[in-house]
RNA sequence: CGGGAUGUAGCGCAGUCUGGUAGCGCGCCACGUUCGGGAUGUGGAGGUCGUGGGUUCGAAUCCCGCCAUCCCGACCA
């Protein structure tokens, strides 16, 4: 028993061990480029699990996929003024096509000066500028609406301090971004795709988040309004999961969008984006996991049951070889993902480290003993080593069943888990220095009164670091005054220190 | 962009003060013994000491420049 391998405590150091548990998860690394990383297959895998089942949901929803060029010329940007001046400090510029040997020192390369781009092109930090100007020759009448598009991409903000898939410099994302002939039916699509997130995210990933709306300040530049779901991680902080813009007719406007309406007038479009990232690799992986690496849920996991054989021969092996196969194949019919890890030179010990360190929810082992006794022992991870039912030993008739029956059952579980985690770690607050004394003490989620002044919220944000997450959408309104200024507000909103 | 620190084997580090054959742990390779919760022994491979210059008989070590990275702040949907 070494702990040399194993990960740095949560209670001891929170953003340490989930820096080592990302990487030892073998998820995602650094890369040579400051602030990008390398997301490997492991980590990649889960996240194809996410759009794949986040694609079906677009599509479910009437949604089709495109895809619009990286680079977006520096004029566009300049369009939308509040877009261009939420965006603007982190931009990359390309300004030449070509390179040309340095003449001052033999083997470098230099930007050719004979190449200099007449006009720069900023590579996308997000894509509404690039689909809005083509969404321009796209529509002239009521007839063309909606659009309902949404794309799978990169993008690239240059953000001065980066975390792996919690804020990187680039990194992989779906923005959706929606025309329509209404105001009503644009801030319907909003809400809608709010609504797929919510499901996904909570289903899916296990998380239970809040829906809300963000306050001016947190606005997404160039949006009327914003939606966000908002979730709590283990250490008390909150992550914003993903965000549903109402873009009124900014864009339109911007890109002069306009469309004949029935009554043969020309009206500006009605607009809509929405999109998730590979930072929900980050929810995901800080929401779950413990001191012994990943907890991945079942409906997400790329692994689902992992089978470790235990024996001393190679005779024994082709014993238990035989036995594993047919379980394979049983839990295959049924669509669930198994490795048998029959690693040779790996002790047992090893390999059920390495799998809890991935998080695979389900581990099976079978050893001679087992093959003896018709049984094989059945590990959840969602428990800890040494829970009460972590482990349990089943007779192997009729174990694809009991399997299928485990993975819903943790996928369940998990979720509960955060649930309730989040539940004890949401209080309420009624003056600031209540505010102040949770937030230190306890961090979660606060829910307080706030006047509704942009004045306020900054001052809190300056005095505190906590923001306003959402005003939340599905709670009781309630009077009551705020907790800063004394002033009336009819509703609680969401306060927390955010990732 | 301010403050602090660090660049030596794939990874983590010692060696630098006081110049003199480049080391340790993990990992890796081979073989043996192991194998029901992170095994172990023996042998082996692997290094432009970030980079450019200077001092010196001799530089990882001293001096000057540059580059890069990390931490704290500022910044951040």
């Amino acid at each position: 028993m070494s702990d040399k391998k194993g990960l740095p405590k949560r209670s001891e150091n929170y953003s340490e061990w989930y820096n080592e548990l990302v990487r030892k998860a073998d998820l995602a690394e650094n890369s040579p480029v400051r602030g990008c990383m390398v997301i490997k297959p492991y980590g990649y895998a889960i996240w194809e699990k996410m759009q794949q089942q986040l694609d079906k949901m677009f599509k479910d929803t009437g949604h089709t996929n495109a895809y619009f060029p990286l680079f977006v010329p520096k004029s566009f940007l300049e369009k939308e003024e509040g877009h261009a001046e939420g965006f603007a400090k982190e931009c990359a510029v390309v300004t030449h096509y070509r390179l040309k040997a340095d003449p001052n020192k033999k083997g470098a390369l230099i930007a050719d000066p004979d190449s200099k781009l007449e006009e720069e092109l900023i590579v996308r930090p997000t894509s509404e500028a690039v689909i809005w100007h083509t969404y321009r020759s796209w529509i002239q009448s009521y007839r063309d609406l909606p659009i309902l598009v949404n794309q799978w991409a990169n993008v690239v903000r240059w953000e001065m301090r980066t975390r792996l898939f919690l804020r990187t410099a680039e990194f992989l994302w779906q923005e959706g971004h929606t025309a329509h002939a209404s105001a009503e039916e644009a801030k319907a699509e909003t809400k809608q795709m709010l609504d797929v997130y919510a499901e996904f995210v909570e289903q899916y990933m296990a998380v239970p988040v809040i829906k809300g709306t963000k306050t001016a300040n947190e606005r997404f530049a160039g949006a009327d309004d914003t939606l966000c779901i908002e979730a709590l991680m283990q250490d008390g902080k909150a992550l914003q999961a993903g965000t549903s813009h109402f873009l009124g007719q900014n864009f339109a406007k911007a890109f002069d969008v306009k469309f004949l309406n029935k009554q043969n007038q020309q009206e500006y479009v009605w607009g809509t984006s929405w999109g998730v990232s590979t930072r929900l690799m980050g929810a995901l992986i800080m929401a779950h996991s413990d001191d012994n690496g990943l907890v991945l849920p079942p409906k997400l996991a790329p692994i689902q049951v992992v089978i470790v054989p235990i024996y001393k021969t190679e005779e024994q092996l082709n014993n238990l070889t035989e036995t594993i196969q047919t379980i394979q194949k049983e839990l295959k019919a049924k669509g669930i993902s198994v490795k048998f890890d029959d690693r040779d030179s790996l002790t047992p010990g090893f390999k059920f480290a390495d799998w809890e360190l991935r998080g695979v929810p389900v581990r099976l082992a079978l050893g001679e003993r087992d093959l003896a006794n018709g049984t094989i022992e059945v590990s959840r991870r969602d428990k800890e080593r040494g829970e009460e039912g972590a482990k349990t030993v089943e007779s192997i008739a009729g174990i694809a069943d009991k399997i299928e029956a485990l993975l819903a059952d943790i996928q369940v579980n998990i979720y509960q888990k955060a649930h309730n985690f989040r539940e004890a770690n949401i209080s309420k607050v009624d003056s600031y220095e209540e505010f102040k004394k949770v937030l230190n003490e306890k961090g979660g989620f606060i829910l307080a009164h706030w006047d509704g002044t942009s004045e306020t919220e900054q001052k809190i944000k300056e005095e505190t670091k906590a923001t306003i997450r959402c005003i939340p959408l599905e709670m009781p309104e309630e009077a009551g005054v705020c907790m800063l200024t004394g002033k009336p507000s009819k509703q609680r909103v969401v306060f927390a220190v955010a990732y």
